[in-house]
DNA sequence: TAGATATTTAACCAAAAAGTTAAATGTTGT
DNA sequence: ACAACATTTAACTTTTTGGTTAAATATCTA
C-alpha cells in the first residue's frame, strides 16, 4: 500500500520480472515459477511480496492460482519519480 | 548505472528522503546527515550508493563535498514503469 | 474417501544490507 | 608543520533478505 512496500518491492530483479512477465498475461503461479530458476515456494514468496504491494491480484481457479497485474499503484512512483524531476504533473484527462 | 542499481538504491527510504532533500538544492554531506539520526558514516555509505547508481553528483568545494541531484538517471525507470503500465511513451516535445 | 497436483507456509540458513565506532584522508588557517 | 574540521573507509555487528526443503492446505478426479 505504502510507497515504501512497492519500492521495496520492485528493488528484486526477480520480482521486476514476475511484472514483466504479468504485463502479457495473467499467469499462474506454477507457470511464474517455470521461468526461474529457484523453487516454486521461492516463488511464491515473491509473489506474497507483491501482492502486499497491491502490484498484483490474485484469483483462483481450481487448483490453479491466477496472479495478474495491478499497474494502478505504479501511478504513485511515477509521481514520486516525476516529482523529483521537477515536472510539473498535471493529470492528464 | 543499471536499472538494478537505480532501483536498489531507491528501495531504500532514508536515500529517497536524501534525493528528495537535494532536490530543493545542493547539500554537503553534513548536512544531509543532519536530516538523519544516525552517523554520518551511516548517511556517507547512502551517498555513496546513490553516487554509483549516479543518481546524485559530488563536487568538492573546499572541505566541504557538495551533493547534488542527478535527476536524468530517473528517466529509464520512468520508463520501464511507463512501459509496465502499457503506456506509449512518446517523447515529449 | 483417497491420491495426485498446485500452491503456500514454516523452519531454517547463508549472504547482503544497514548500522556502529574508530582510524584514515583531504582541506583549511595559523 | 600542525591542529581543527569534514568526510570517507575499515572492521565489525545486527537485521533483513532471498533462498532451501519439508509439511500443511486446497482442489480435482477416480
Amino acid at each position: 500500500m505504502s510507497l515504501q512496500q512497492t519500492m521495496r518491492a520492485l528493488g528484486d530483479p526477480a520480482r521486476r520480472e514476475i511484472l514483466t512477465l504479468l504485463k502479457e498475461k495473467s499467469l499462474s503461479a506454477g507457470e511464474i515459477a517455470e521461468h526461474f530458476p529457484f523453487s516454486a515456494a521461492a516463488v511464491s514468496k515473491h509473489l506474497s511480496i507483491l501482492k502486499e504491494a497491491d502490484l498484483i491480484r490474485d484469483t483462483r481457479q481450481g487448483k490453479y492460482i491466477y496472479y495478474e497485474l495491478n499497474a494502478s499503484v505504479l501511478e504513485e512512483i511515477l509521481m514520486w519519480i516525476s516529482d523529483l524531476k521537477g515536472a510539473n504533473h498535471e493529470k492528464v484527462e
